[in-house]
DNA sequence: CACTTGACCTGTCCGC
DNA sequence: TGCGGACAGGTCAAGT
């Protein structure tokens, strides 16, 4: 799931059911993408849930250790658990009650976990869990503490939030690449957060942007067309998956929900719904760009 | 330097 | 049915 839309929805979802509780144990058995840095297991035994939070694709669950001082400072024992899902990650909470899941849908998110996917457990004292299951084991997980340094050195140089950024400033960091290809650019994560490859797909057939136009011979509109079509296919992606998170697994199969909105992405040789001609698929900088021959020229 | 390729992993699908 | 290769919602390190 890794792209934004699919992290917002997970998180989204899991601040409505964990925060708030009491994390009793953590088990793993992947120690290669496990990071305590200055932490170790037992540090976490005990901690409150008090926020989950997104930058870029990365996952960002806040928890305190302190007894809920009247001060609302953030002392030293606020830990920050990041977690990055990659191509193949899924986060999926249940309790008696209730059962969120998101992200990539294979194996389908509707797979009872644990699996023989899940790499992580994270127990909570109210009987719930929540597990991080990774098929190709490229995700990690990492625990820091809870300041802007330690966080944002975790994570890696991020460019703005893809949904925060402003027109303006996405035409200026625009003009300072002219010879990016504009696919690649997009998703680099320093340059906009959040963007992969379906949204990069999607976006630029909103805006009948070839996928290998260098950024130089964008026109104005088409920048503002870009733009645009970004916003609304991650906008557009993030209502179909936020209704309920339970939508993802029912309404596509193991394909998973986006298929049911992308207009691009994974579409090979089925028609254009603007102009009908089929949708064509190229290996371009080591990823598979989905676009419409017809409407995205490459001038 | 900038740019390209390989590596990380495991699984599915498609063609012969 | 079996086997080989391509491919996969991402990112970093190493090589050129």
């Amino acid at each position: 799931m890794p792209e934004l839309p699919e992290v917002t929805v997970i998180v989204n979802s899991l601040n409505k059911k964990i925060k708030g509780l009491i994390l009793e144990s953590v088990e793993y058995d992947w120690p290669r993408k496990f990071f305590w840095g200055n932490y170790s297991i037992k540090d976490l035994k005990g901690v409150k849930v008090t926020s989950v939070d997104r930058k870029g694709k990365v996952v960002l669950i806040e928890v305190s250790k302190g007894t809920k001082g009247a001060k609302g400072t953030k002392g030293a024992k606020d830990i920050t658990i990041l977690i990055h899902l990659k191509l193949t990650g899924q986060l999926i909470y249940q309790d008696a009650k209730t059962r969120v899941a998101g992200g990539h849908p294979i194996p389908p998110l509707n797979l009872p976990s644990p699996n023989k996917t899940t790499r992580v457990i994270f127990a909570f004292t109210n009987g719930g869990h929540l597990y991080f299951n990774d098929l190709r084991k490229f995700g990690w997980v990492k625990i820091v503490s809870s300041n802007k340094y330690q966080v944002s050195s975790a994570i890696g140089e991020l460019g703005p939030d893809a949904l925060e950024i402003s027109f303006r400033e996405f035409s200026e960091r625009l003009e300072k690449k002219p010879n990016a290809r504009i696919k690649k650019l997009l998703m680099d994560q320093s340059f906009v957060s959040g963007v992969g490859n379906i949204y990069s797909d999607e976006g630029l057939w909103r805006a009948k942007i070839h996928p290998a136009r260098s950024v130089a011979s964008l026109s104005d509109a088409e920048v503002k067309a870009l733009y645009d079509g970004i916003q609304e296919s991650l906008k557009l992606a993030i209502d179909k998956g936020g209704s309920s998170a339970n939508s993802f697994v029912d309404s596509g199969g193991e394909k998973g929900l986006f298929l049911t909105f992308a207009k691009a992405y994974y579409m090979i040789g089925k028609p254009c719904s603007r102009c009908g001609t089929p949708i064509a698929r190229k290996k371009m900088d080591g990823r598979s760009a989905h676009f419409c021959p017809s409407c995205q020229k490459l001038k």
